[in-house]
DNA sequence: TTTGACCTTAAAGTATACTTCAAGGTGTAG
DNA sequence: CTACACCTTGAAGTATACTTTAAGGTCAAA
């Protein structure tokens, strides 16, 4: 065989082969070729695809979201724009995120850097405290 | 009253008050006080939390997840070590949240930098030939 | 040739996060 | 006082993303 089976795809993405045979289903992923045995052979670029699939679920995109990231096409000159269009919207959602995720750091980072010269009540919540204001805890 | 009523919360939160509810039902969001007609009365406070609750939620994190972000406290100086532990835990969960999003997003950008000049064959999936490689598409 | 780790399918079950439904109380404006 | 927009509850329903179950075929090693 010169391709993956689906327990080797599952062991180097550390996807299991159920949600893989899962995604084939949905279509998120392309049916792979097949052994004359019946077994999924796959190639390197499924690899590449389950990746991409499991980083894009952990920053928050749906299996939906990610279909579309994935069927961004350049298919002819004619619907190259709308693909531009698409793939502007999809960077104006990331760097959205990016800003969420860099002000829930900054606070978590300040709640460290106080952290072995405060206390508090116990009933605060310090994230909250830094969230977007970045003012001491009292 | 000098509160918010839970359809205010709603509106400034854009979250709907049946999901309000949840969260309190859950344990997410702290109960409020009553008014004598049973109304939920939030405090300003609420509305932070939900805010940061919709935040989080948008870059991958689980309600669970999110309960315990919020739950990070200082309540003693003995505890102060294991808070700031979780906290160097959730910010490298976060900067690799950071990685994920700066590489789908540089893909994006790379499409639509060649967008104009490229064409290609309706097969090849454009975001997958750039992500990783940012080789460009044949 | 039998053991055991792998693969196949379809269908049912589960966890998370809501959303809708039903039945009713509250409060202000005309 | 009667609309009508708001609020209350508990329970049932839904969407998404798997996960488990059952029943069986494949294949390399002992």
């Amino acid at each position: 065989m010169d391709g993956y089976r689906i327990g080797q795809l599952a062991e180097t993405t550390d996807i299991s082969t159920e949600t893989i045979r899962y995604y084939e289903k949905i279509g998120l992923l392309p049916q792979p070729i097949r052994h004359p045995n019946g077994y999924r052979i796959y190639k390197h670029e499924s690899m590449r695809r389950l990746k991409f699939i499991s980083r894009a679920k952990s920053v928050g995109f749906t299996l939906n979201e990610i279909s579309m990231l994935l069927s961004l096409n350049l298919s002819s000159k004619n619907k190259c724009s709308e693909t531009e269009a698409q793939c502007r919207e999809k960077i104006a959602v990331i760097d959205s995120k990016l800003h969420e995720l860099v002000e829930i750091r900054r606070a978590l980072e300040l709640l460290v850097e106080h952290c072995a010269k405060t206390t508090n009540d116990g009933n605060a919540c310090p994230i909250l405290e830094y969230f977007e204001t970045g003012e001491e805890i009292k």
